[in-house]
DNA sequence: GGGTGTATGTCAGGATTTTGACATGCGGGA
DNA sequence: TCCCGCATGTCAAAATCCTGACATACACCC
């Protein structure tokens, strides 16, 4: 039973690979406690401290709501912090606590020896061109 | 607000692609009174006639429940059809109707028109390379 | 100042998907 | 023959995600 004709496409093997990726993630994450969801959320906040829920959920193609539940999931472990009050309009900055950026250290270790396996496998030449292809696509298609 | 270091990660840029390949695939099948996963389950059983549930749970990167799910509403829709018991061993073999089979033809042409889109704004010269990165990221990752 | 438009957070409800569990049917080996 | 492993279909329950809706807060224009 070989995948035959209809790998063809290139919508089946973005969806292939995406699920794959998705299933390593999960896998390694599992052993840090936490999940996909929630890493992404993690690393986001890493990289732009007091991101709103809402923009939070548009960098993780998710819904505002479907955010809002992982960012008290991680308020609730204390990894996360809101203000009580918004500083300016309705939008709640979000920031790492010190324990939230000892997790996602330690986490990153084992997510980014995934991504560093994929570049092996492609050949580093080949990074650039794939991901500007990617890129091309989503901008195509309206993301 | 533009994307910066973020999106330097291949994982980022393939979800981001993914979902946009999802949203586009969702407004052209809404047309047609399909989802994806009825869509996916549909073309895959034309090529395929007499896969079962499993198997189609398999292809579609989803678990057995959920693709029984999706084969029941196809069943009450006429689109397909299953035999009251198993000719050989539990599977039962899926079959699309005269009336699943014209379903299908009608929405692939939309669906056609995304994929061929998409091979436009790339050039038809970085398809194959796209494909087969895209299938040894899966393949090393353990799809 | 007042009205309008846009963005955000939040609640309620439902749809979708998953995990866990169990019984059934087939095959291989002791 | 009997037992064990494996795959399948199915039920139950929970987790996840989404759509629709509403109130609030700011920016803009008149």
């Amino acid at each position: 039973m070989t995948q035959d004709e209809l790998d063809g496409s290139v919508g089946y093997v973005l969806k292939r690979a995406q699920a794959a990726l998705r299933a390593a993630m999960d896998a390694a994450l599992r052993e840090h406690g936490l999940t996909t969801p929630q890493y992404v959320c993690l690393e986001r906040l890493d990289q732009r401290p007091g991101l709103s829920n809402a923009e939070l959920a548009r960098n993780a193609f998710v819904s505002r709501q479907s955010m809002n539940v992982v960012l008290r999931g991680l308020e609730e472990g204390g990894l996360v912090e809101r203000p009580a009050r918004a500083p300016h309009g309705r939008a709640l900055p979000v920031r790492l606590t010190a324990e939230g950026r000892e997790r996602l250290r330690r986490a990153h270790a084992d997510v980014f020896e995934i991504e560093r396996r994929m570049v092996g496998v492609l050949g580093p030449e080949r990074v650039d061109p794939l991901r500007a292809d990617l890129t091309r696509i989503a901008e195509d298609l309206g993301g």
